[in-house]
RNA sequence: GGGCGAUUAACUCAGUGGUUAGAGUGCCACCUUCACACGGUGGAAGUCACAGGUUCGAAUCCCGUAUCGCCCACCA
């Protein structure tokens, strides 16, 4: 394979510095033209779909996306190299009243309206800005790496979806499970629309609660309410008491004056008062309150708006009409307190009610819309959950997921909007009738006249992002796609909308499908500003991950994410961690630039021809090792740890694969052709490319360029096979043996440092070792004990002579000596000792009570145990060490 | 009013019953050694918020306290 632009691409010799800016967009452009995002469905392979969350045509690539999407990314790029036949299926969400303000905002700026223009034209105007501005968060995504089926792109107002809503919209319709109703729902005066539950949010907020009061009927006396929202009063249309208050049994008569309004109202009793809140009397403003709007019903109250839809005081509100609901707070305190009705004003911090979209306060009102009963809906997806047909990852958040459920309300989905998609119910001028079809309708079902006019009203924009899973593969048609790819494999998520749409689309999945929508839903953490607060664009100080990306790299960003993914519930990325990260792509760069100086024109190694049997020792650790990973790195992912696994990458391609077995082998490489040499290269190139395919996932550009500089003829990296383990690489004598080797020389360098001898100097090792086995290792690997200790005379024996003047270090039973002929400082090196000593003999006496309770030796599973007891010989041998050394070096001081 | 989460090195965070609690960055010392100074080697650094409990064994499980934060909820 061969990137679109062939300038400069199989030069073999890499820049020094891994420069990501070269790279991402060719090897994107790559997988483009080569197809190789495409969804497979090759019957013979298990398969492997998710949907993603569609970001809003008017979004622009945030950190939470850069973190949902890298996630998405790794679960795909891992499943299709293991041969699944994936479907990562992208596109965007219409969002109603978001997409409608960007739109007015403009007409705004030109001095016009939606009003002036009209409906037909602002949705041919909102039409014309999606195609042209909209989407550019896809853009962003190709940025980032994602490997979506991008012909299979979709919108959630495209003509097939919006076929599914209305075929949803119909079937629960005839259902029952759709229906039309006055009730008190949330109002945002702003948008001019109604808001579900969910969609207004409450923020604590310093108000006042003001005591007014209400003069009885019969002038003997008033009655004292509370209220926040003084304006509303102007709607009363009585008073309640609670029915067992003793204060109010015995009232002359029922009923009270209305101050300002001056009309006389009923005193209702009504056990939903609160007698301890206040005076214990509620006032009842049935239209502009939920529970007033339910005591209203109760006591055959009537309804009385004094509001219109944009927060003004209508007529009703007599002499206040035409005051917006804030300035007529003030007016209607004011002229109470005129009137010495104002019994006082009490500080008081309670929720109110702000719009998502808007942030402006929310005006409980009367209004009739469409709402879905969800209840029954619930308790499926309630009973999926339940029965393990969807997992929730992590575990803790089925809890909240199932109270939700279980309280549910019924969803408002009628928004006053003219940007989504319209409810399809017409009414018939004529005869009043109400008529709900799949295909708009020329005439009165019932009468048959000809003068119907469709429902003003469009549907809440989650509503059509509930089909997304089925409605994205076909739905309602019987398509190939729904059959092969639902329900799909995994949806990946942030919690915060795990009511908002996780939760629908379950109700919804199950309902249509007959099946939940997912296999497991990972929900993962949030991205917040600094206070805590959800991330939004409005607010500053927000990392910008195209930015990052410019400046650090598209890998080093993904990797970083897929470290953080651990967190709970928030993140907040450091800039000083993905440079960390940078580092570690470079870092890779350079051990693959080193790793071709001498792979040279190997051709492609067969790791299944490998014999580690037949390997030296650091060949057979690195093989260990990268099995051992190779198997965390699959478990981890197979279990949404990305942590994990982008730990076990990071601490075995740095710590093991460049600091240890890269050097070990230097001395092979370096040396006169032979078979060592070639098997060091054999080993090294496949060591190589399997952490090459094991990091792609995560970081696809990086492992792409690398693994195109390799020798061999070479397609896209992406349809590798993942490594998979290999019994015969584990080795956990190989990793012990390296593991003392390891001791011996980080004891050398200890002693050089600590000693002060310069780097280049080469110094002479005497190694006392506790028997014959250790000697004959320590001795067969002096080869790379005098590399990687610099070592000029290196003397291995099992006893004899301990040197004169020499520092000592003690590795377990092992006692290393480094002669430095009356350069020694004994005094330092006591103290050095002595230190070793006490920490040595800490960990001992812990050791030892241990052993010595026997409910720990009777109790602890066998292998404990034993671990501890090999611990103790070890401890106790290393003490004696000491104490030998220690003794000596007295001596020797004189 | 319910529910949930967090509290671990100077900073940002891993670590959900069993080695001497880890990582990145930062810090100290030495090193421009032929892959990499976006580097190497060695090192310092933590009463795992506090107080109890369960257990042979607790950063990890349980109870409580404190601080911070989130979600849900119709006390005006």
């Amino acid at each position: 394979m061969q990137p679109s632009d062939t300038t400069e691409t199989a030069a073999k010799d890499l820049a020094k510095a891994y420069e990501f800016r070269d790279v991402e967009d060719k090897w994107y452009q790559a997988w483009l033209e080569h197809k190789n995002f495409r969804a497979g469905m090759d019957p013979e392979r298990p398969s492997y779909s998710i949907v993603i969350p569609p970001p809003n045509v008017t979004g622009v690539l945030h950190v939470g996306h850069a973190l949902n999407n890298t996630l998405q990314d790794v679960l795909i790029r891992f499943r299709r190299m293991q041969g699944m036949n994936t479907l990562w299926l992208p596109g965007t969400d219409h969002a109603g009243i978001a997409t409608q303000n960007v739109v007015e905002r403009q007409l705004a700026a030109e001095n016009t309206s939606r009003h002036e223009i009209g409906r037909r034209a602002f949705v041919e105007r909102v039409w014309k800005w999606k195609e042209e501005s909209g989407g550019q968060i896809i853009h962003q995504l190709k940025r980032l790496g994602c490997s979506c089926d991008w012909e299979r792109e979709r919108f959630t107002m495209d003509e097939g979806l919006s076929k599914a809503v209305r075929e949803v919209f119909c079937r629960l319709y005839d259902e029952g499970l759709i229906y039309r109703g006055d009730y008190i729902i949330n109002w945002c005066p702003r948008c001019h629309t109604a808001l579900a539950d969910l969609e207004v949010e409450h923020e604590p907020t310093d108000g006042k609660l003001y005591h007014i009061r209400y003069p009885l009927a019969d002038g003997s006396g008033h009655l004292v309410v509370a209220t926040t929202r003084p304006e509303t009063m102007l709607g009363d249309t009585a008073v309640a008491v609670h029915p067992e208050d003793e204060r109010f049994r015995d009232l002359p008569e029922k009923a009270v004056i209305l101050p300002l309004a001056n009309k006389k109202i009923p005193i209702v009793f009504d056990a939903h008062v609160e007698r301890e809140f206040g005076s214990g009397a509620l006032k009842v403003t049935p239209a502009h309150d939920l529970n007033d709007f339910e005591i209203g019903r109760r006591h055959d109250l009537p309804l009385l708006k004094v509001m219109d839809d944009s927060g003004t005081m209508n007529e009703a509100a007599g002499s206040y009409a035409g005051l917006d609901r804030f300035a007529c707070r003030k007016q209607v305190v004011a002229d109470l307190e005129a009137a010495g009705l104002l019994e006082k004003i009490e500080p008081h911090q309670h929720g109110v009610g702000h719009c998502y979209r808007c942030q402006t306060v929310v005006e409980p009102a009367l209004s009739k819309q469409w709402f879905v009963k969800v209840k029954p809906l619930a308790e499926e997806a309630i009973r999926a959950v339940e029965q393990g047909e969807t997992r929730i990852h992590p575990k803790s958040w089925e809890n909240t997921y199932y109270s939700w459920m279980r309280d549910i309300r019924d969803w408002c989905i009628s928004r006053q909007i003219w940007w989504g998609h319209q409810i399809p119910a017409w009414t018939c001028e004529a005869c009043g009738e109400l008529i709900v079809a799949r295909i708009d309708p020329t005439s009165c079902s019932k009468c048959g006249a000809n003068s119907l006019h469709q429902e003003t009203d469009v549907l809440d924009t989650w509503f059509s992002s509930a089909l997304w899973p089925f409605s994205t593969l076909g739905w309602p048609d019987d398509t190939k796609e729904l059959a092969f790819f639902y329900p799909t494999s995994v949806l990946v998520t942030s919690f915060d909308i795990l009511f908002f749409w996780v939760a629908r689309m379950m109700m919804m999945g199950i309902h249509f499908m007959g099946r939940a929508p997912f296999a497991d839903v990972y929900l993962h953490a949030l991205v917040r500003d600094k206070h805590g607060q959800k991330m939004s664009k409005s607010k500053g100080n927000v990392m910008d991950p195209l930015v990052v990306m410019d400046q650090y790299g598209t890998d080093a960003l993904r990797f970083t994410l897929a470290a953080f993914a651990a967190q709970g519930r928030d993140i907040r990325l450091s800039e000083e961690r993905i440079e960390g990260y940078r580092h570690f792509i470079n870092k890779l760069w350079n051990a693959a630039r080193f790793s071709l100086m001498h792979i040279g024109t190997c051709a492609p190694p067969e790791p299944d021809r490998l014999e580690p049997a037949a390997l030296d020792l650091p060949h057979r650790w690195i093989l260990a090792r990268l099995d051992r990973t190779t198997g965390e790195v699959i478990a981890a992912l197979d279990n949404f740890r990305y942590n994990d696994a982008a730990a076990a990458l990071y601490q075995f391609v740095w710590r093991e694969f460049c600091d240890w077995y890269l050097e070990w082998i230097k001395p092979e490489l370096y040396a006169e052709p032979g078979p060592g040499q070639e098997a060091a290269r054999t080993v090294l190139f496949t060591v190589l490319e399997t952490v090459l395919k094991l990091l792609h996932p995560f970081i696809p550009f990086v492992t792409e360029e690398i693994w195109h500089a390799l020798p061999g003829d070479r397609q896209t990296i992406m349809t590798e096979g993942y490594p998979a383990p290999r019994a015969a690489w584990q080795s956990e004598a190989a990793e012990k043996e390296a593991a003392l080797l390891m001791g011996v020389i980080t004891g050398l360098r200890n002693i050089r440092s600590e000693t002060g001898i310069h780097p280049s100097a080469e110094i002479t090792a005497i190694v006392h070792c506790p028997d014959q086995v250790t000697e004959e290792m320590v001795a067969g690997h002096q080869q790379a004990i005098r590399a990687l200790a610099k070592v000029g005379n290196l003397t291995a024996r099992v006893a004899g002579e301990r040197p004169k003047g020499a520092a000592t270090y003690i590795y377990n039973d092992i006692v290393i000596f480094v002669p430095l002929e009356g350069l020694v400082d004994f005094d330092a090196e006591l103290a050095k000792l002595d230190k070793e000593k006490s920490k040595t003999q800490v960990l001992l006496d812990k050791v030892n009570a241990k052993l010595s309770n026997p409910k720990f030796v009777d109790n602890a599973p066998a292998e404990v145990v034993a671990g501890e007891k090999e611990k103790q010989e070890t401890l106790a041998a290393k003490l004696g060490k000491l104490d030998e050394s220690m003794k000596r070096l007295a001596e020797l001081k004189g």
